[in-house]
DNA sequence: AACATTGGTTCCATTTTATGGAACATCGTG
DNA sequence: CACGATGTTCCATAAAATGGAACCAATGTT
């Protein structure tokens, strides 16, 4: 096996509950030789991939990789694009906004807006959660044929009421969650693509469900809905359903 | 040479500038042969480090450099506290703000906050900066020795007024810029440092300079300082000089 | 339609690296 | 000082990376 495969899993170790790691860490997690988890951090350590913190046996990811994360938002006008339209909701309404893509069941944060109300909802870049049970990523497969998701769920349950669910996003146009992931805390998700790319992205409000009754909650996904549809008009998107409320 | 050597150099060619690499643009930037090139890229394909776009032969950054950027912040509680306090004081003025480190001569951002002003500055992250032509730069090069930055500039010339500009930061405890690598834009800098991982940070502010007169900036200065004197505190940081306005 | 051009991949013998078990070194602690 | 936990070095073997050239595919060009 190659020597880079080893490099990114011990990459695929960090995560921000887990920003360093010891050699004996990677030897645990991945189950490899100590010699060999010496000798690879040491190589990786070299390569600037990794770098270690003042001078103790801990490791984190180099510097370099920081500037990866950047580049990879700039690599796609989609992300771009989505990042303007949920900062200006964000700011407009002052709740938590971030955009987020799926990759098979997991959905990741790629961009947030901190949002500006003293009673907001904080961090979610980074965090990963479970498309299906998560505003965003319902949104996101929501663009996926009822036999995709399935294909997804191969081997696992499939939950009994996310073909519902999902048959609703589809018609509504949007996504919604109430309570599900934390408590007190609703969302709104919208999900857009880029046919040239084929990446699609979710663009989300969270916001504390005590400060926000019906017509507030309408008000932004009509917001949310009119820099998606932008979006989705400028790309070709042909898979997006304009928002009915 | 290691293969992971050459696959960090790959990493390295990307940037906000340039988010996305072919086979032979990597041949054109490495030298390296194609054949080397190509089974390079298709490796750390394999391996996640990378992904192509679509289906079209640009590379950019695997998703996993998505989380990794995330894991660095949050290892350093340097930064996590830098972020914290420069977040508050830019939403407080509503001008932009970031938090950067150094590395040699140059800086680069590592976290940031857009500020809510109709007019400011945009775009801080992933942006490189030469030390000592920035105030962020300067105020972290203030924490060295003049030998120690002497070393630095070994074989380039110093600049003549650098001394004297970093020994006024030391003396004042912040560094001030006003339409240096911008026209009409004005920067404000404090350092801190952790003596137990040996990292420092630049906290830092920008703001258009026909916004703010000298009374605005001084409460800025007092805002930035107070936070940036309570991470000196907290982390015990002996080299941090609490600013004087 | 034949022909260069550009970009990417595959093949092969040779050279360089990685592997994993075990011995060795280092550090902090009871 | 001996212990346990952690990290590094050594070695022969097994597995890679290397680079030159041939090859493939798409795209312009006369």
């Amino acid at each position: 096996m190659s020597i880079l495969q080893n490099a990114a899993d011990v990459l695929r170790c960090f995560s921000k509950e887990c920003p360093d790691l010891t050699v004996t860490e990677v030897v645990r997690r991945l189950g490899i030789p100590k010699a060999n988890a010496s000798r690879l951090l040491k190589a990786m350590r070299e390569a600037g991939l990794l770098e270690t913190i003042g001078d103790s046996y801990r490791h984190r990811p180099g510097r370099l990789m920081l500037d990866l994360g950047t580049a990879y938002r700039s690599s796609s006008n989609l992300i771009a694009r989505a990042g303007e339209a949920v900062g200006e909701v964000s700011q407009r309404f002052g709740h938590t906004g971030y955009v987020s893509i799926r990759e098979g069941l997991e959905v990741t944060g790629v961009a947030d807006f901190p949002g500006t109300n003293a009673l907001r909802v904080v961090g979610a870049i980074g965090r990963r959660l479970t498309a299906h049970e998560s505003a965003t990523g319902r949104s996101l497969l929501a663009r996926l044929t009822g036999d995709e998701v399935r294909a997804l769920f191969a081997g696992r349950d499939m939950p009994a009421e996310l073909d519902e669910k999902l048959a609703d996003i589809r018609r509504d146009g949007f996504a919604l969650s109430s309570q599900e992931a934390t408590p007190g805390v609703d969302a709104i998700a919208i999900a857009v693509g880029d046919p040239a790319t084929e990446e699609a992205v979710s663009l989300c409000i969270v916001y504390p469900h005590s400060l926000v009754d019906d017509k507030g909650r309408d008000e932004m996904i009509a917001a949310l809905s009119e820099g998606a549809a932008r979006i989705a008009g400028e790309l070709g998107d042909t898979a997006f359903v304009p928002p009915r409320i």
